[in-house]
RNA sequence: GCCCCCAUCGUCUAGCGGUCCAGGACGCCGCCCUUUCAAGGCGGAAACACGGGUUCGAGUCCCGUUGGGGGCACCA
């Protein structure tokens, strides 16, 4: 391409749920490529069909492009000199259009029924041959159509697809591909209901949107030769087009679900764009995560930023090969982000939700020890509560007896161990660093081994096998209700003794 | 059934005819560090789907097979 034209690119969703991680994939696509080349990036709502149209879908397409930080230069929401951005709110001209089309003898009305086309199917599957309407008004003539439209038969127009000789899409990323017109369909264009289908209205208002190049998902390459031939019969330049590989599901069966899944360690696989939100995974992270499939950024560089990733996305290393979604890597950028990219105090702000949804206590003090600490330990944002959570429950539960007891220990010896660390923090001061070595040194002059000493502390103050360390749990806490903890501990441990232990020999 | 697209480690990928006994990353395994778990460091196992061509030479080009994906809607 060259760098003088006009890029104009668009996203355009149909609002009928909830904006699919695929199609955020898609859409950042389109915008890193519009932001490369200093293009427009547009948002056009494809609402043709009334039967699948939810109202709150739009506001969620918005929501998952703010998320990520792809900012939109026209849309319903932004406006444009190109709008209306929503289709339904366009029909006269696709009307206008098709009406054209028929005028210059380029499409025609149809007037069979669904339940003829249901039979036409049925008996073309039992000669073996393709599906599909067989042309039966192409040709009729002016009297015929007046009869089938006077039986009060709904009305379509249809395509008048060339019959023969092929035709030849070039796609950014495959070059040509060859269709041969005989294997392809008279297309509905204008539905009875007046309503546009995608074919149509994707032809008009790319081109009245002026519309530079369009990236779509792979599943579109089947329509790619209709539309070709619909930009012909205008007599319209087509955009230069790159069909995007799209995300299988993790197994490499099959398209992206649209339900939830869970990958072999368990881990739960969103579809939605939304629920990567709720469950804590990083907006960054993820246009990292997704950028990388399909795309190379070069160098074997993998970790980089939006600005980055603009400075290079030209649209040539596109991959056109699917590919399955990679969850385990997704959780590795996210990690990656959560303690390379993000501050203590950011990741704080972002904690705080998390606690006031569970109903606990924000405390600014104990979160901001206990944040770095946990840092490394945790992959996404939902993961603070299961391990660092119990800092700030007050119902504080204490683990059962034999959680306590380390290796080579028994109860009387871990009850010891915990009498012994409960005297000597109490005159110390709550500091991390300078709590450690006198702790170990009191592991050392008891015989016990420091592992064994504060293997047991750890389960005694927070009730986990996996906790963050010792002595940043100890000051989170404080003094108080860290040797309440320890306390309440030794009571366990003293009840497992056999009631008269002490008279034993 | 017909049409189209795709094919390198388990996965995401680099590779655009010789510098590839195939490089990086995730995951996995081992070691180090270490109070646990992580993080981090070091190391390891792991791939050109198969068969024909073309060429002095093929992961790289062509054809076929196989496998995967998509389409053949008054859904997009």
């Amino acid at each position: 391409m060259t760098e003088s034209q006009n890029v104009r690119v668009r996203f355009a969703p149909s609002p009928t749920g909830p904006m699919h991680i695929g199609g955020l994939r898609t859409a950042i696509f389109n915008w890193l490529f519009a932001r490369h080349h200093k293009g427009a990036f547009i948002l056009r709502i494809e609402d043709t069909d009334q039967s699948r149209y939810k109202p709150e879908a739009e506001d969620l397409i918005y929501r998952a492009l703010d998320w990520v930080g792809m900012d939109v230069d026209e849309s319903p929401r932004d406006g444009g000199d190109y709008g209306p951005y929503r289709q339904s709110e366009r029909l006269e001209r696709y009307q206008q259009w098709a009406t054209w089309l028929v005028e210059n003898d380029k499409a025609y009305y149809d007037y069979t029924t669904s339940e003829e086309l249901e039979q036409i199917n049925e008996a073309k599957k039992k000669r073996g041959e393709p599906p599909g309407y067989d042309r039966r008004h192409r040709d009729i003539t002016t009297e015929e159509r007046a009869k089938l439209k006077a039986e009060g038969r709904p009305e379509v127009i249809r395509f008048k697809m060339p019959l023969t000789g092929n035709t030849e899409v070039e796609d950014m990323l495959r070059g040509k591909i060859d269709f041969d017109n005989s294997t392809l369909g008279d297309t509905v264009l204008l539905k009875s209901d007046g309503f546009p289908t995608y074919h149509l209205a994707n032809v008009v208002d790319d081109h009245f949107m002026e519309i530079s190049h369009i990236l779509r998902a792979n599943e579109w390459i089947a329509s790619a030769p209709l539309h070709k031939q619909v930009y012909a019969a205008f007599g319209w330049q087509m955009p230069q087009i790159m069909h995007l590989p799209v995300l299988l599901n993790p197994n490499g069966k099959g398209k992206m679900s649209k339900r939830e899944l869970q990958d072999d360690k368990g881990n739960v696989i969103p579809v939605l764009v939304h629920r990567y939100e709720e469950l804590g995974y990083l907006p960054n992270a993820m246009m990292n995560f997704l950028t990388n499939i399909g795309w190379t950024f070069g160098e074997d560089q993998e970790v980089f930023s939006v600005e980055e990733a603009i400075e290079r996305f030209d649209g040539t290393r596109v991959n056109p090969a699917n590919s399955a979604f990679p969850i385990d890597k997704l959780r590795w950028f996210n990690g990656i982000y959560m303690r390379e990219k993000t501050s203590v105090e950011e990741l704080i702000e972002q904690f705080k939700p998390l606690l006031e949804k569970e109903g606990l206590p924000v405390d600014d003090e104990k979160l901001r020890i206990i944040v770095p600490a946990i840092q490394t330990r945790i992959e996404t944002l939902n993961e603070f509560l299961d391990i660092a959570g119990f800092v700030f429950r007050e119902d504080f539960e204490p683990a059962a007896a034999e959680e306590h007891i380390q290796k080579k220990m028994d109860a009387e010896s871990t009850r010891r161990a915990l009498q012994l660390a409960y005297d000597a923090l109490q005159d110390m001061e709550f500091n991390a660093e300078a709590m450690e070595e006198p702790m170990r040194q009191l592991a050392k002059d008891n015989g016990l081994k420091v592992g064994q000493l504060f293997g047991t502390l750890r389960v005694a103050t927070s009730a986990q096998k996996i906790a963050p360390p010792l002595f940043d749990t100890f000051v989170a806490l404080g003094k108080d209700e860290t040797l309440r903890r320890i306390e309440q501990s030794i009571a366990i441990m003293g009840a497992e003794l056999p009631e008269n232990a002490e008279n034993q020999p």
